[in-house]
RNA sequence: GCGCCCGUAGCUCAGCUGGAUAGAGCAGCGGCCUUCUAAGCCGCGGGUCGCAGGUUCGAAUCCUGCCGGGCGUGCCA
């Protein structure tokens, strides 16, 4: 691993030994960037604490056996018992060159696992909005993230294709048939809900209002749930239009789900049966008010009654809880998973802490394994209310690619006249998608954000336009590089601004193992701000194709060259395209 | 009532699992383009980290209690 943290750490780990014995041999150094010096190290303060000796002798002690003359210039104490360490310019370089070597820049590779991450879950026969947004490209990322980290990603797509709605939406869907004069029912499937929330709207509608079809539509359910081949068939067909719509959504995204992917909840339909019974072999099924029920411990009610799972209800049928604990065994039984993810709003946190106890009781949740309900805060429009059009509807995700799509480009066209209208259109496309996917990443998931086109499209602040632009204009330096002949050397590490970058490239794979820890795409957002923040400072201060010797410019080209490619792995790793210009 | 989450500059947000003087962007003010994309860079001003206790060398960060907001709290998902 190229970032110096894992050198220094290896030395601190000698010196704590020798220092304070064998035993502290594994305590954390806590090394850190510092403002006084390159890194700081805090393990002092903490081993004091622990020791009941006075800090500052400990580390006096440490620095006595710390051996880092020929990666550092100097090591000082400081304060109660910090350790300032200065690396030499070489260490510098050696490692950058290092990770110029890397392919995977620096990223480190831990014990790969399996991990099975649940994220976007759309409804069948529903239009994709807003609600979806963060699921998706939270998830996507965190599958990205993983997978760059060298973890098996097992994507899980819960699309909400089972339940009673569908009874309605298929006998809409064969009064719209027998409208239509189609042959086979529902065979023009696909024109018939062209338009998905019209088509839900107008069978809403028709089932509220008209008694007759609300009672064909219930004995639809139980047609459907019964197994009818002939009413299988139709849903099948619903499933299926729906499915290509959700696949062209994430094409335009840039999201990496396909079909394969797809698990929706009618997956589970056959083993639900068994779930109830294993739950109840096992003892943790009671019969509560005609439901039945799991009482995970440690949940209650408004009126201190404990809280059930209920995993059948009254009338027989199953609901969410049954389905979400058959995932559970499914993705750790059957898929071998050792880490379960579920990219779900907040509001469900509740539910997934009871699910997850439930779990645990059964025994399907037992370490190593483990499970995270990785939650995220709503999308709320400039009232801070839930984002909404202006006219009070939902944002629909088609629309809102559309826009952000069309807005960039406008802002393209502007800034940038010399570009020709394909690539104009291109990358005005890469630019909005990325804008709107990188507002959605770059604040804590946890907290609601408001949904704003002018600060996501700004060009300032952290923004993804600001680390395109970063990118792209280093990419211009190579396109002119090429026409002089010029290309990357040694990398040599001597103004402050080389310095700056060359402290941030190397962090990269340190910050990408700690999303992957962590689960917060915000953090690797935050990096690859100050990355672009100090290249833009090299940039001004340093000349690259300007300076005065061809070493400086090797070196310079090469520090560039790192920089981009940093920045481009670091999108793409969150999902975002990195254009060569703009 | 109980549980979970949030509260940091006028606005939008960071703050690296307890470290040194709390940082960015926007907005305001002032500088920098005969030189690699000025969509940029440099500087200035701006804070009772919701409030009050506690833990300790040290708290925005951990604990407790309040205040304010959001969400959840048995047959929707």
């Amino acid at each position: 691993m190229a970032d110096p943290i894992f050198a220094l750490g290896q030395r601190f780990e000698a010196a704590l030994a020798a220092a304070l014995g064998a035993e502290h041999a594994k305590t954390d150094p806590a090394l850190r960037r510092s403002v006084h010096a390159d890194y700081q190290a805090n393990v002092a303060m903490a081993l004091g604490k622990r020791l009941g000796r006075p800090p500052r002798e400990v580390a006096q002690a440490i620095v006595d056996r710390l051996d880092v003359a020929d990666l550092c210039t100097r090591v000082e104490l400081a304060g109660p018992g910090f350790i300032n360490l200065h690396l030499r310019d070489e260490t510098l370089a050696r490692e950058l060159t290092d990770l110029a070597q890397d392919a995977r820049l620096g990223v480190p590779s831990p014990t790969p696992e399996t991990v099975v991450i649940d994220y976007s879950s759309p409804n069948v026969a529903k239009e994709m909005h807003v609600g979806h947004l963060r699921s998706t490209v939270i998830g996507d990322a965190l599958a990205r993230t993983l997978e760059a980290l060298g973890h098996r990603l097992i994507r899980q797509n819960h699309l909400g294709d089972w339940g009673t709605p569908f009874g309605m939406l298929i006998e809409h869907l064969l009064d719209r048939s027998a409208e239509s004069g189609a042959g086979e029912a529902g065979s023009d499937a696909a024109a018939a809900i062209a338009d998905l929330d019209g088509f839900y709207r107008e069978a809403r509608a028709k089932f509220d209002a008209d008694p007759a079809f609300a009672e064909r539509s219930r004995r639809r359910v139980v047609l459907l749930q019964g197994g009818d081949e002939a009413t299988l068939g139709l849903w099948r067909r619903l499933v299926a239009t729906s499915t290509r719509y959700f696949s062209v959504i994430y094409r335009s995204l840039g999201i990496t789900l396909t079909e394969q992917d797809h698990a929706g909840e009618s997956r589970y339909n056959p083993e639900l049966r068994g779930v109830i019974e294993e739950l109840s072999g096992k003892g943790l099924v009671t019969e509560s008010e005609g439901a039945l029920c799991v009482f995970p411990p440690g949940f209650t009610g408004k009126e201190g009654q404990p809280l059930p799972l209920i995993v059948r209800k009254q009338d027989g049928g199953y609901g969410y809880a049954t389905t979400d604990l058959a995932a559970v065994r499914y993705r750790l039984r059957d898929l071998g998973a050792t880490r379960l993810l579920y990219v779900v709003g907040a509001p469900q946190s509740q539910h997934f802490a009871m699910v997850f106890e439930a779990a645990r009781q059964a025994g399907w949740l037992a370490p190593p394994a483990r499970a995270e309900h990785v939650a995220f805060g709503s999308v709320l429009g400039p009232d801070k209310k839930m984002f909404k059009t202006r006219s009070g509807e939902t944002v629909k995700l088609a629309a809102l690619i559309d826009e952000a799509a069309e807005r960039a480009t406008k802002v393209v066209t502007e800034k940038n006249p010399d570009l020709d209208p394909e690539t104009t259109a291109a990358v005005g496309r890469a630019i909005g998608i990325g804008a709107v996917k990188y507002a959605d990443l770059s604040s804590d998931r946890i907290k609601d954000y408001i949904f704003d086109w002018g600060r996501m499209l700004a060009f300032e602040g952290n923004t993804a336009p600001y680390l395109m632009y970063a990118h792209a204009r280093i990419r211009s330096i190579f396109r002119k590089a090429e026409g002089e002949g010029e290309s990357v050397g040694a990398i040599v590490v001597k103004e402050r601004p080389e310095r700056a970058l060359a402290l941030e490239l190397l962090r990269f794979g340190t910050v990408v193992s700690e999303v992957g820890d962590t689960l917060e795409p915000h953090r690797l957002c935050g990096y690859l701000f100050d990355l672009a923040g100090a290249f833009t400072s090299f940039y001004e201060q340093c000349p690259v194709l300007k300076a005065p010797e061809a070493a400086t410019r090797g070196s310079r080209l090469a520090l560039c060259n790192l920089t981009a490619r940093v920045l481009a792995r670091g999108l793409s790793v969150l999902g975002i395209e990195a254009p060569e210009r703009m």
